[in-house]
DNA sequence: GCATCATCTTA
DNA sequence: GTAAGATGATGCG
């Protein structure tokens, strides 16, 4: 390293500067000669482990006070890496103490690093001991850093017809990666490859450089240019591609950004030069240096005197087991080779689709449909296809204000068409051309309503309502006939967002960006990539129709792609297509009628409400005030707290994680002061005021009164629905001024509500799993589930069971439910957690077989890597294995939970079809789900009929429902369901 | 303007 | 101790 010219960022023009995708850059080199078949090479950052790990591992010392944990870390990640890899060749590489040309460069590079601490200072010497021992190649050249020696020999391994994998967590790095090229932090666990570089950062590796550049790196003492952080350097990338590119657009540029960029161009050469990993240093081993050495003699002697000087007691045992890997280079060589090559097959794929934020060229039969002819035939090949993919681009992600802007469909992979409709920019000169939307739409309704020709989208239940409003009513249910030989009970489409959900729900978000990422390897183009973000955001109609049609064309293309992939899935797993089928599909067709009808509120009673609560809000401002001495925000928890703990002195301030004092109720009602009950007051009314009253009259339909929420199907870890915008599914209901809220929900004239609830399904769902007699017993005998466990844990008669004693017995079943500990039992009941653990021990006395309900649910998601609900859904537990305690913990817990929450979920699906198929639907209506309570409205004049309907239909779900649809199920206790009526939500709980 | 924290509402 | 969503305040850019 003797010059600076090694790299294409040299002190020129910056306006110069050539286009990125002509840089010979690590990122854009030539790859199709690299062998694949063969293990990885490694390289790995021995600084970066040193560092993460001595900061992140508790400290640990020897006998003789010398300090392990960098040591430790950093060995447990070369272990991890030759297990996973079994590879040929590696190299180790450390910085050196030594300046490197960066700090010629810039006087701030690096600068604003405190010196290293000593006791890790003290465990460098060990760690390069350590690799050399290990047999692996250790590399350190003075006046170089660890980055431009990996940079260097991943270029020259590429070259030389190898795949790399760079073992390292930093960022900087994301600049090496390709389709040859990875990275993996052996610490996290975390791999990045060119879809994750550009999912994390917004840009693609061969731009990584100039995001540096531009956003600076203030660890690194690199300022990039002032005003633009992350955000903007993305978007500037994005629309320009380089900095080149920028600075020739600069004058387009507005704001401080652009300013800043005229001002500070001279400084981005040389910022460019400290963000480029050099990748030509002079380095003199060659590839057969960097063999690892597999013969033991050479080095285990000096292994063993390391591990014993150490005290690694463990790794001095074990070397002379057969299996370390340090005795075991090449064994298993196969099925390393086997790993590795699916690790970079997957980025390899990745790299395969065009991102458009670098190129619109592609490869596909993407067609813009904008003249009758290409409609003609595109209407006749719908007609004649067994399926085809539809997906509605519209102006709005709310359904509700949705108006159509195109359709695009796709009836094989790699082929789809967008037909515009409305789009209306005005200097495209498209726009002219589009067809006339009803015209379209009257043509393709018979298609789309033909239940014989199968209908695919993501997310299908939005498309349904968007093509309601134009008076389509979209059926059609694609069956793969050697999937399942059951018919399928309705004719709604196939939806890939579910199926996705039933097939993993925890293994990805079921958005199709996540989907296309997690499945298909691909980065698809955004919503933001074409509309822009933010503010500056423009409906889709606002969109170039070229532009527009790609997008739309790539979602009806993977959503194809993805329908495949996931129907040879649900080929190998019956019960998961049955999920799918008989279960979510069904479901998503019954919540999009909910939705659309939406629940009538009394918007003149919520007004009201708000008034009244406003004027209490005034007037306990007004005292808090008064009582402070002094004027402040009351609904601030931050100025609550300084108020209170500081300034008036209050006793029992506890501080949050953030540092600031903790004002939560659980904190505040423990404390006796007339400032708390002004402030708990005031809380309540303004919740209740912002949270409910006045944000359900503000997204009524302000013609029909009418509240229409949206419901998550494919969201929650454990099966259950979510209720967004509004969520109703948290309407008050514990406190007497809470229940005004349910009451202004209510029914149209000469109709009622009808509320109808499962009791204690989790619980009873409890003594099924575990099969525990005695509660067991106590449902069959319907007994009150609280008393009789305290009658039972208490060993007394249920008649004698004291307030006090069923509240106690209640807070350990809802903490069997929770997957309990002591901690948080006496954290619930305010008592001492040694007095809340014989409370758990008394209650597993009497209930062995709950408890054993316990170790086996955790046995199984350590074994399986899921826990499975009463029809078979699978929910998987990925924490269970974290090495962090209190992570893994929490993980075990939600392994308790899930399968009782998740069967739950599943019941009351199954509740929901089964009432769906019997509701008399001029006379009732089916109009929220929560959880394990179904509302309707009802004919006054019919409610006791409808009711017991209601009743019988969900206490006899396991029995009937569920045998309809394909599972067969003995529940040891029976389902009871509770019905009440009212004019109103509160009247009929 | 956007993200995060603290708080509070439900099953 | 499980699972969610909405809000106002606050801090960053």
């Amino acid at each position: 390293m003797t010059d600076n010219d090694h790299n294409s960022h040299s002190a020129i023009d910056p306006t110069a500067l050539p286009s990125f995708d002509t840089m010979p850059n690590v990122a854009t080199m030539e790859t199709s000669h690299v062998n694949k078949d063969q293990p990885p090479f490694i390289l790995v950052d021995g600084s970066y482990y040193l560092f993460r790990t001595y900061h992140a591992l508790p400290p640990m010392t020897t006998t003789q006070g010398l300090h392990t944990n960098a040591v430790r870390g950093t060995l447990n990640a070369l272990l991890k890496l030759m297990r996973r890899y079994h590879p040929t060749h590696m190299a180790v590489a450390f910085d050196t103490k030594a300046p490197t040309f960066r700090h010629q460069l810039s006087a701030d590079y690096k600068a604003g690093r405190p010196p290293m601490d000593k006791e890790l200072s003290q465990q460098i010497s060990y760690i390069h001991r350590l690799v050399t021992a290990l047999g692996l190649p250790l590399l350190r050249i003075e006046g170089a850093e660890a980055d431009d020696i990996i940079g260097t020999l991943a270029q020259r391994a590429v070259a030389e017809g190898h795949h790399v994998v760079i073992s390292t967590g930093d960022k900087d790095m994301a600049q090496l990666v390709n389709d040859c090229v990875i990275l993996e932090d052996s610490f996290t666990g975390k791999i990045t490859d060119r879809a994750a570089v550009i999912d994390k950062f917004g840009v693609a590796p061969e731009q990584m450089i100039d995001y540096l550049t531009l956003m600076g790196d203030s660890s690194d003492g690199i300022k990039g240019v002032p005003g633009i952080g992350k955000k903007t350097a993305e978007t500037l990338l994005t629309k320009y591609g380089n900095i080149g590119n920028i600075l020739a657009h600069v004058d387009d540029i507005k704001g401080r950004a652009g300013k800043n960029l005229v001002e500070y161009a001279d400084d981005i050469p040389m910022n460019a030069q400290l963000a480029t990993i050099v990748t030509d240093l002079e380095i003199g081993q060659d590839w057969e240096d960097l063999r690892i050495n597999t013969d033991p003699s050479a080095y285990i002697d000096e292994l063993r005197a390391l591990y014993s000087e150490l005290e690694f007691k463990n790794e001095l045992a074990s070397l002379d087991h057969p299996n370390h890997p340090a005795n075991a280079q090449g064994v298993a060589a196969s099925q390393a080779a086997t790993e590795s090559q699916a690790q970079i097959a997957k980025s390899v794929q990745s790299t395969k689709i065009d991102n458009i934020k670098n190129s619109k060229q592609h490869d596909k039969a993407w067609h813009t449909v904008l003249d009758m002819p290409a409609f003609d035939s595109l209407v006749a090949r719908l007609e004649a296809a067994p399926y085809f993919v539809i997906d509605t681009e519209t102006t709005s992600v709310h359904w509700r204000e949705a108006e159509i802007v195109g359709v695009s469909l796709a009836l094989e992979a790699h082929e789809a068409y967008y037909i515009p409709l409305t789009h209306d920019l005005a200097d495209d000169p498209l726009t002219d051309k589009q067809l006339d939307r009803d015209t379209v739409l009257a043509r393709l309704k018979p298609i789309l309503e033909n239940h014989n020709i199968g209908k695919i989208g993501q997310h299908l239940k939005y498309d349904t309502h968007v093509l309601s409003h134009y008076g389509i009513d979209l059926l059609g249910h694609p069956h793969a006939p050697e999937a399942s030989a059951a018919k399928y009970p309705n004719n709604w489409a196939m939806d890939t967002m579910l199926a996705s959900y039933v097939i993993n729900a925890a293994v990805t978000r079921h958005g199709m960006d996540d989907l296309a990422r997690h499945y298909l390897h691909t980065q698809t183009i955004t919503y933001e990539d074409v509309a822009g973000k933010g503010a500056k955001q423009v409906t889709f109609n606002q969109v170039a129709i070229d532009i527009a049609s790609d997008y739309a064309c790539e979602d009806a293309d993977v959503t194809l792609q993805l329908f495949e992939l996931f129907n040879d899935k649900l080929k190998d797993d019956a019960n998961n297509a049955k999920l799918l089928h008989q279960l979510e599909i069904p479901t998503a067709q019954i919540l999009c009628n909910m939705e659309a009808d939406g629940i009538l509120i009394k918007r003149s009673f919520l007004n009201e409400l708000s008034k009244r609560f406003d004027e209490e809000i005034i007037a306990l401002e007004a005292r808090a005030h008064d009582i402070a001495g002094d004027a402040f925000n009351v609904g601030s928890p931050k100025q609550l707290g300084e108020v209170l703990f500081d300034k008036l002195g209050v006793i029992g301030g506890k501080k949050t994680k953030s540092g600031q004092y903790s004002t939560s109720e659980a904190v505040l009602s423990k404390i006796d002061h007339p400032l708390v009950d002004v402030v708990l007051e005031y809380r309540s009314l303004s919740k209740l005021k912002s949270t409910y009253t006045d944000a359900l009259d503000a997204v009524s339909d302000k013609d029909t009164d009418r509240v229409h929420t949206s419901y998550h199907q494919a969201l929650t870890s454990t099966g259950r629905l979510s209720s967004t915008d509004p969520n109703l599914q948290n309407i008050p209901i514990r406190t007497a001024t809470g229940r005004l809220i349910r009451q202004a929900f209510i029914a149209p004239p000469e109709r009622v509500i009808v509320a109808a609830d499962y009791s204690q399904i989790e619980l009873r769902l409890m003594a099924h799993f575990s099969g525990d007699e005695t509660l067991t017993r106590a449902f069959n005998e319907g007994l009150d589930i609280h008393t009789a466990t305290a009658a039972e844990v208490l060993g007394k008669a249920v008649d004698e069971v004291s307030a006090t004693e069923r509240r106690n017995a209640k807070a350990i079943n809802f903490g069997l439910l929770y997957g309990m500990s002591a901690f948080g039992l006496a954290k619930q009941l305010q008592m001492g957690r040694n007095e809340a653990q014989d409370y758990i021990d008394m209650y597993f006395n009497r209930y062995p077989k709950v408890k054993q309900y316990m170790i086996d649910t955790r046995a199984s998601a350590y074994e399986h890597g899921y826990v499975q609900t009463l029809l078979g859904r699978k929910l998987y537990t990925p924490d269970i294995n974290s090495s962090n305690r209190m992570v893994k913990q929490a993980a075990e817990r939600a392994a308790i939970n899930a399968p009782l929450q998740g069967s739950a979920a599943d019941i009351i699906k199954l509740a929901m079809i089964a009432v769906d198929k019997v509701l008399p639907k001029d006379h009732a209506k089916m109009l929220l789900q929560v959880h394990d309570e179904l509302v309707f409205e009802v004919d006054q004049d019919k409610v006791d009929e409808i009711s017991t309907l209601i009743q019988n239909a969900m206490q006899d779900v396991l029995t009937r429902t569920a045998a309809d649809c394909g599972w067969d199920i003995e529940f040891a206790v029976p389902l009871l369901v509770e019905t009440d009526s009212g004019h109103n939500w509160d009247e009929a709980h």
